[in-house]
DNA sequence: CACCAGGCAAGTA
DNA sequence: TACTTGCATGGT
């Protein structure tokens, strides 16, 4: 994956709070919308944790609409601000200092963040060493026959961390270059040239 | 036109 | 517990 994209160093977010408001927009969403309506969040000054706190949600909501599910988006974006400021006093410096699990628990406890954004969050966003897992890292281990149709997220992130060192920029790579490989080639390509053992035949991706 | 994208929660039986 | 549905824009 390496000689096909070269290091991907992501997440492409300028700020802890940016990539944390990136992971939320992004949920099942075109990363393209998502980089839209980050640039309308700069435009109208609303990239910020005070911001973000004291806009009214129907503006919020406005403001984000390039990335689909607005509202709901712009109401999971309160929940995190009111988490950080309920539990950290607004200070993401204090929330940086929070131990992993603690913070992924927490993370986790706020409605509209599942344990993809949370890990998303803190392996990004906090640079802890915690193996991010999506639907392309589902399909591909399972094409391979690694994992079971039913294999849960916890199943997946075990395999690669029993199997990697805990190092984030490693976490932080392999993530990103599944995405990369996943969108090019994961979809009707009658072969993939990043992994020539596979050949994943023209039918659907499930078949 | 149909299908999908770096999910998650709520509803139903 | 095990499925199903809603959320929504924008690109291919």
């Amino acid at each position: 994956m390496i000689r096909e994209f070269g290091h991907q160093h992501w997440w492409p977010g300028e700020t802890p709070l940016e990539i944390m408001v990136g992971a939320i927009l992004t949920q099942n969403t075109n990363w393209r919308n998502v980089e839209k309506a980050i640039d309308n969040l700069k435009q109208l000054d609303l990239l910020s944790f005070r911001a973000l706190g004291e806009v009214p949600i129907h503006r919020l909501a406005e403001a984000i609409r390039s990335a689909g599910y607005y509202n709901i988006k712009a109401a999971r974006l309160k929940n995190l601000i009111h988490f950080i400021q309920s539990a950290y006093g607004g200070d993401l410096d204090k929330l940086g200092e929070e131990e992993t699990a603690a913070l992924r628990e927490g993370l986790l406890s706020v409605k509209g963040i599942g344990p993809e954004t949370a890990d998303s969050i803190l392996l990004y966003a906090m640079e802890r060493p915690v193996f991010v897992v999506d639907a392309y890292t589902h399909r591909i281990l399972h094409r391979h026959g690694l994992i079971e149709e039913e294999a849960s997220y916890e199943d997946l992130q075990a395999l690669f961390m029993a199997h990697l060192n805990d190092d984030p920029r490693l976490f932080n790579d392999f993530h990103a270059l599944i995405v990369m490989t996943g969108k090019k080639y994961c979809k009707k390509r009658p072969a993939c040239p990043v992994c020539p053992l596979i050949n994943w035949g023209p039918t659907s991706p499930e078949s």
